[in-house]
RNA sequence: CGGGGCGUAGCGCAGCCUGGUAGCGCGCCUGCUUUGGGAGCAGGAUGUCGGAGGUUCGAAUCCUCUCGCCCCGACCA
């Protein structure tokens, strides 16, 4: 491919609205382009590259047997309502209406239309199991689209639904697309793990995410070296460092104390001269079946995800509330001679604690759960470093991550109301047993901005490069430059190798720049000066190592190092 | 949806506070020179100052409303 003939509209400057460094590189680099929050053009760079990592999802899907389709984007709004789902989601959907007045939607996702697939067409055990996937595009209006490609309201996803006779088949189905997609993220050359997650809204039980290492990440996730215990935050479990006792508390007796003007644990734990983790921390929450405590320890910060799967749908109560339901100031709360429904966290368990005495200006010592206080108890903190594995007690590690892959087992959430059933051997009827399993393109490529650039640019792991070589000729007007650029070119061809000719009548400085910021792994550089003494180089984009070598013998030393890449 | 920021030439920005003929850099076009890391010189083109309304003799600038984009948070099947 000739760069005249190839449209990469590279910027100087960075676009003033781009932030995240993946977002600036595909915009500078001429990837993408913005059309509104959250919609993008893929150019025809971005494009190669999504064509690269789709073809190797279609491979390693095509390995466990899946079976490619393709389904509508627009869907009628009935099969939405025989999930629930019509109502359960909110503004998130798009909806519209057709001409005829119907309800439609935009599918954010497509359980429900493969599912009434299998309702269709699946009629007896004979039919299982089956594994269908597509590449297709989802819509769902983001509250807020945000990092380039990373978070959009347009997006394509590769989405697959396993259907299995019973639960072990469902296992089965759900094992091989973990391998899957480990391979799949492996040869994408991206720094992931795989996590426990949190099911949500998607049912079922069992659910992993597969996230990509990088600041940019919206997720954080909790690593541990010594088991290899991984989960996301809004499920992994910590066992926090120990309570920092003076060693004066008293045995039983509470007593109070006067702690004017002292609201925040900072401020009061400043004043009594204690540690932060000897305090509870009093958070009064309005949930559907009224109000009720959540207790965390003064050094931790409650993790209100944890605290919904236990407590229900709540949020937080309004400085009035606080003050008609409680009589004091948020910062008064305590747990004890309070006959309020408590959530504590499963370290307030033990120890003695100092807490809003439920009287302005005044805070209680010597509070002892079980004596002075009940409670339901949780995990419902935000994992910290200081926190310790609650597998094997190692020690543990947050990284920021970029989801780039899910897979959940739904069981019969859907096949149950869209009555997708077999009759089994016995003659019985059953409902299909399911998986979905998802994975977003756009983000494999983001994210392999994220972990592989530099100040210069984009330096792609090759499996997803747009192209393998790009080729420089220095001097377009140079009858022996371009005669040696053209041999190299049909040689590497002839392997199979993609190559992006610079033949632009650019300077040097130019096409170096443009090279580098592009990003392409290998770079084929031809000069007068290395003609002259008979060779041409051979430029590593990520180390910048340069091999001085003969026109015959690049063709073969690109084969070496795109086989060891 | 709550909080913050920004909309001025293709891109990056200044001008706004204190109203008085809209500027700079890069890019773009022409010519000459140059040709191994975003060239030099000379000449040139380019604006509904996001939009609407208002105040004023006069608005990019002040006021009101509105649209869009970005960031933080909430949300995220």
């Amino acid at each position: 491919m000739l760069f005249s003939k190839i449209f990469i509209p590279t910027l100087r400057e960075t676009p003033a609205e781009a932030e995240a460094v993946s977002h600036i590189l595909l915009l500078r680099a001429g990837y993408v382009r913005q059309l509104a929050a959250g919609l993008y053009i893929y150019l025809p760079l971005a494009w190669r590259v999504m064509g690269r990592i789709n073809r190797i999802i279609r491979e390693e899907m095509g390995s466990i047997g899946a079976q490619e389709i393709s389904m509508p984007g627009l869907h009628p709004a009935d099969i939405w309502q025989e999930t629930g789902r019509w109502y359960d989601i909110g503004e998130e959907m798009f909806r519209l209406k057709d001409r005829g007045g119907r309800d439609m939607c935009l599918g954010m996702t497509h359980e429900e239309i493969i599912t009434w697939l299998a309702s269709m067409e699946i009629r007896s055990y004979r039919n299982l199991p089956q594994v269908w996937y597509q590449i297709q595009t989802k819509f769902r209006d983001e509250a807020r689209p945000r990092s380039g490609i990373l978070r959009t309201r347009e997006f394509i996803m590769k989405d697959s639904y396993s259907f299995d006779a019973d639960e072990a088949g469902l296992e089965a189905n759900y094992q091989k697309h973990a391998e899957a997609y480990n391979r799949i993220f492996r040869r994408c050359g991206l720094k992931f793990h795989q996590v426990e997650s949190d099911p949500g809204m998607m049912g079922g039980a069992t659910a992993h995410e597969f996230m990509a290492t990088s600041p940019a990440g919206e997720d954080t996730v909790v690593l541990c070296a010594g088991c290899g215990y991984a989960a996301n935050t809004e499920l992994a479990m910590s066992v926090p460092p120990p309570q920092k006792l003076k060693g004066d508390e008293k045995d039983t007796a509470t007593e109070d104390v006067a702690t004017p003007d002292k609201r925040t644990v900072a401020e009061v734990s400043g004043f009594l001269k204690a540690d932060p983790s000897c305090f509870i921390k009093s958070l009064l929450m309005i949930g559907h079946e009224g109000p009720f405590l959540a207790l965390v320890r003064g050094d931790q910060e409650l993790h209100e995800k944890k605290l919904q799967k236990v407590a229900g749908n709540f949020r937080v109560a309004h400085k009035d509330e606080v003050k008609n339901i409680l009589g004091v100031e948020a910062g008064s709360i305590g747990p004890h001679n309070s006959t309020l429904k408590k959530f504590a966290d499963a370290s307030l368990k033990e120890g003695v604690y100092i807490a809003g005495a439920n009287r302005e200006g005044f805070h209680t010592k010597g509070i002892r759960p079980h004596v002075h206080f009940e409670a339901e108890w949780h995990d419902i903190h935000v994992a910290r470093e200081v926190d310790k594995c609650p597998k094997c007690g190692a020690g543990i590690v947050l990284e920021k991550v970029i989801e780039i892959g899910n897979i959940f087992k739904l069981g019969a959430k859907y096949s149950q109301p869209l009555k997708a059933v077999f009759l089994d051997e016995d003659g019985k009827e059953r409902p299909v047993i399911m998986g979905s399993y998802g994975i977003g393109p756009a983000r494999i490529a983001a994210s392999a901005v994220e972990q592989n650039n530099d100040k210069d640019g984009i330096i792609w792991p090759q499996s997803i490069a747009p192209f393998d070589v790009e080729i420089i000729p220095l001097d377009t007007a140079d009858r022996e430059t371009m005669d040696t650029t053209e041999a190299i070119c049909r040689e590497l061809e002839k392997q199979g190798i993609e190559i992006l000719v610079d033949d632009r009548d650019e300077r040097p400085g130019v096409k170096f720049k443009d090279a580098d910021l592009i990003g392409i792994p290998f770079q084929i550089i031809i000069g007068k000066k290395g003609l002259k003494d008979g060779v041409v180089e051979l430029k590593q984009r990520r180390t910048k190592v340069t091999e001085r070598i003969a026109p015959s013998e690049v063709v073969s030393k690109v084969k070496d190092h795109l086989a060891v890449s």
